[in-house]
DNA sequence: ATTATCTATAGATCTATAGATAATGC
DNA sequence: ATTATCTATAGATCTATAGATAATGC
């Protein structure tokens, strides 16, 4: 069933998942942007990646770095969008409860996504100007990361300079990240979510009633 | 105290810490390729830096990659010289004081160095073939944390998932390094220990039993 | 007419090599 | 003679732009 469409046709037949141009190329850019790095991907490569010649990707996107920046946004969306709602539900919740939850959201969308997004959040050559708005984004994450911490630790009385361990950590899964079919990423999130909570001084009975006390997980992915 | 030297003159004065060309080199490079990335730091930035001209680095190395490669090794030989040291002296202590040590050193060793070189750990772009070696290297040393942590885990009984999450623990430093002066890294870097073996299920009352008979830490840096 | 692609290319890099030059060392 | 630098440059990129071309849509 190949719909035809508007535009002068490929050289080469569509190889990439995704409906639209656009969504190959970030798919393609991806792949390359993870496993070969930002600066050491050409703009050939990607369109290779494609099958299209490299100019052509300057339809969909003005610059390199338009490129970069539509994909870092797409990786913090959903966990912001996950933390709104946990701060607008009035939440009734214990912070060690919400951290939790936070975390292992957080934890699975990085494990679970098709290529490994979050590693990109380490490059270095990523902290500049032109990707200011994608910083404030993750700075707003880190930021409720820390408020829950610091909530923990008053409780248990752990050192202050643990607050920061639990954002690190969940952060480390894209270490630990491989290529999808995955086995089971929520388990390993939430192993992750428990060790955060651990590393701030809670106790394996605090923890277990926790466990006992949250929500169903069906439709968790 | 102008020493002067063989060769023709500079045009510039010296400005870099390093007693020999080479070590400067070296200082320039660790300052760019942690600040910019490896890729998208050219070897022209790099002889700027240090005040000579870009084709003489090609006097002290044959390629960049040599130059990466010999950051990379210095950052991972001392932790693995002190690790041969912790394994060859028959080890009289528990496999938890054994990693609670050497997360301390590892983890001070990382937020001591001028430069964050262990953020380059984490460059996709340097999981190549040239820099087999270095990885051969860093392997043996995430190997030894595993080993540990799983010696750990079969005494508390916490999920073997747990097993890597000392070494990224650790290894997420590279994530806190701040330029020196450092305020007080070997207490960080122990409360960072510490956050290892609660991960892996020991509770508060045996880690204090261990740091009351930890060695004395003077000399420790 | 609009769209998605293509071809061609300008201009700016970037790495590495060749070989000249200006010191010290013997 | 040896060494550490310099100047000059080849050849290989790489990003982005200009403008042609081959489809569909109206």
């Amino acid at each position: 069933m190949e719909t035809t469409r508007a535009g002068r046709p490929r050289l080469t037949e569509r190889r990439r998942p995704g409906t639209t141009a656009r969504d190959e190329i970030l798919d393609a850019a991806a792949e390359l942007f993870t496993s070969r790095g930002y600066a050491s991907t050409s703009t050939r490569a990607i369109a290779e990646a494609v099958g299209i010649r490299q100019a052509s990707l300057y339809h969909y996107f003005k610059t390199k770095d338009e490129l970069l920046s539509a994909l870092l946004h797409q990786t913090v969306t959903p966990t912001l969008t996950f933390l709104s709602g946990l701060e607008q539900s009035g939440d009734p919740r214990s912070a060690a409860a919400t951290l939790h939850a936070l975390a292992a959201f957080d934890g699975a969308q990085l494990l679970t996504s098709q290529w490994n997004l979050g590693a990109l959040y380490l490059l270095p050559e990523l902290r500049e100007a032109r990707l200011a708005t994608f910083w404030t984004e993750r700075e707003r994450l880190r930021q409720a990361y820390l408020d829950l911490s610091r909530a923990v630790l008053a409780a248990t009385g752990i050192t202050d300079d643990a607050a920061d361990l639990p954002f690190r950590l969940v952060e480390s899964l894209v270490n630990m990240w491989i290529p999808p079919p995955h086995p089971d990423p929520a388990a390993l999130a939430r192993h992750v979510a428990d060790a955060c909570l651990r590393v701030l001084g809670v106790t394996e009975d605090q923890l277990a009633a926790l466990s006992a006390s949250e929500p169903a997980r069906a439709g968790h992915l």
